[in-house]
DNA sequence: TTCTAGAATGTAAACGCTTTCACAAATTCT
DNA sequence: AGAATTTGTGAAAGCGTTTACATTCTAGAA
């Protein structure tokens, strides 16, 4: 008993054919009942356990889906994927995860890597891919969601980012600011991180305001990053009075450098970041963010996945809500430090 | 051309058999130059990708290792996976993510299904499996490596949880704290939890003191549990002057309870933590932790896994080094604040 | 009882590769 | 030059399933 135990041994001791145990073993067939206890003893008792690789080469169908994420070394990603997994894991699935770091060559290679493996169906996160991962994924056959972003071209669960970002500057215009900064991710194949900066760019020119370019800053997306382009932010002849992070933790970066250049927030200088993180409940003041539901996202993508497997039709595009959270981070405008020139950005 | 390419396809393109292909492929055995080239060039005109089912079938390798961690929603985890990710994606290896939920019960569940997808090698985290899993595991004759925690019985990568917590139990001692109360998670189907809280009891009594039961809780682990750990400890007749969190994230949200409770942090009370999660440099005031270096972790183990897979022994047990970094949660004991009775609790 | 439809089971051919073994060709040695 | 290696290639036997198709039962109808 050393060797694994194979369906011809299961076949011989329960004394049928080792179709029958295969049609036991995949449920769906009839089987005598009588047989069934027969062939289930026997699988019982040899420990036999299918060989996944021979039943996928047979059958052509692995149970297995890949997702290509940018790293799970941002909590938003990992607690979205962690909820792909259960879902997956709970339906006889296993969740195959692949990193591109943001780079799409690296992505393009693990999605090859996945189909390879043959997959029965992938994730992306965002819109911003290779043409040849369009191509290598459209042309494929089997099901591909994108998750985080929409996108026309594959069905979608995710957030409107534009709009999300667009509530949040409007957040920030109802208290009065006008001279609002933006510190993004390197938005580099980074949908999200761009669709954000529109939707500030939106709110801001529905209110006759623009974005001027010294106040656009790319960072990596991390607290250094944050702290760097307060730095930046705080060189100019003309600070901002606000500043719209485009995710959590560079505002949470932002927030620890004002602290250490003793700049008040929120009385001086207001800060918002999107996400909800887990740091902008803990940081001083609390972080103005909007809260994603994430683990739902997770959590419907692979549902979603699973009835595109199972032959249903799946909505084109779902799009989730989200929450605007105000801490203590966003404050009204003090009319003493308004810029004078404040007039000068609006559009002529 | 829109069924995939087969070996066949390529061997009669390429106008050599289908074993001289599977060489190519397999690069090791010895082709002739030319013959490559043209098999080569067949590859690249019909696209050609193996099938990584059939390939597995025949070969008994799947080039996959799979891994089950508690959850990917703690950062460390998380950290750490996307670090095995990347070294054994690097190496032509897949990475298949599996949780457990801190059920032993789903654990055993998830390594079945592992080894029924015939991963080549497995990771497991800490030493806490039920009694089947272990057998499950050691007749299984792959490879398997523990990581985060040591045991004789497997290969492991981890830290000494014990020596962490006493390092930094005899931090708060050196600052003359004695009444050090203990928040940890639960501790269920957990050895970290419980070394930790062992090392500060061993740290303790090499002082002749002890850990009273009433300051030692259990709670979930995130930021709520660390909130609710401190009420309960406030409540006692005679508070701690020091608490030590088997996890950052409990001691945060002591932090947080602290601040809403208005107790001064780090005058009246010391509060640390371990892990040095991003939390705990964002919090006020900084969190005293231990930081681990969790992607090491990660990177280590894979590569300990690939080389135990191409047949090389590897080190039994590594343990990982770690580093004491003290920011402004933990202080001095205030000789006022000393309990009166505090001598009660020596050893008699 | 015999016949027949339908259910239960068995047979055998894929599935797409790897790998052993045999053999031919090229190289080295005597 | 011929023998002894070494190197390169092909034929074919699996690997452990699934699944079409064939065959055998089983029961109810005639």
């Amino acid at each position: 008993m050393n060797q694994r135990a194979t369906i011809d041994d299961v076949a011989k001791l329960a004394g049928v054919s080792i179709a029958t145990v295969s049609r036991v073993i995949s449920k769906s067939d009839r089987v005598r009942a009588s047989t069934r206890t027969q062939v289930l003893q026997a699988i019982e008792d040899l420990h036999y356990q299918p060989d996944a690789s021979a039943r996928a080469l047979a059958s052509g169908r692995t149970y297995t889906v890949g997702c290509v994420i940018p790293t799970l070394d941002h909590s938003i990603f990992a607690r979205a994927t962690q909820a792909m997994q259960t879902v997956l894991s709970d339906a006889g699935f296993q969740l195959l995860v692949g990193s591109s770091n943001y780079e799409s060559n690296t992505e393009l290679q693990v999605v090859r890597a996945f189909q390879q493996r043959g997959v029965d169906a992938l994730v992306l996160v965002g819109t911003d891919h290779a043409a040849s991962m369009w191509d290598a994924v459209t042309q494929w056959g089997k099901p591909v969601l994108l998750s985080w972003s929409c996108d026309p071209r594959l069905p979608s669960v995710g957030f409107d980012n534009v709009t999300i970002a667009k509530h949040m500057t409007e957040h920030l215009l109802s208290l009065g600011h006008e001279r609002i900064a933006v510190v993004s991710g390197f938005t580099a194949n980074n949908d999200r991180a761009r669709s954000r900066i529109q939707g500030v760019r939106q709110a801001l020119s529905a209110h006759g305001l623009r974005l001027p370019k010294e106040l656009l800053i790319e960072q990596s997306y991390n607290l250094h990053g944050g702290r760097l382009a307060l730095q930046q932010l705080m060189q100019l002849d003309q600070p901002p009075t606000a500043i719209f992070c485009a995710m959590d933790l560079l505002a949470a970066g932002v927030l620890l450098e004002a602290q250490r250049l003793q700049i008040d927030v929120p009385r001086t200088l207001s800060v918002c970041g999107i996400d909800n993180h887990e740091l902008a409940e803990v940081i001083s003041p609390g972080l103005t963010t909007i809260s994603l539901p994430t683990y739902e996202l997770g959590r419907i993508t692979a549902e979603r996945v699973l009835s595109a497997l199972s032959g249903e039709t799946i909505p084109s595009q779902t799009i989730l809500p989200f929450e605007l959270i105000v801490r203590g981070s966003t404050a009204k405008m003090r009319a003493t430090k308004r810029p004078r020139i404040s007039h000068a950005m609006h559009i002529h």
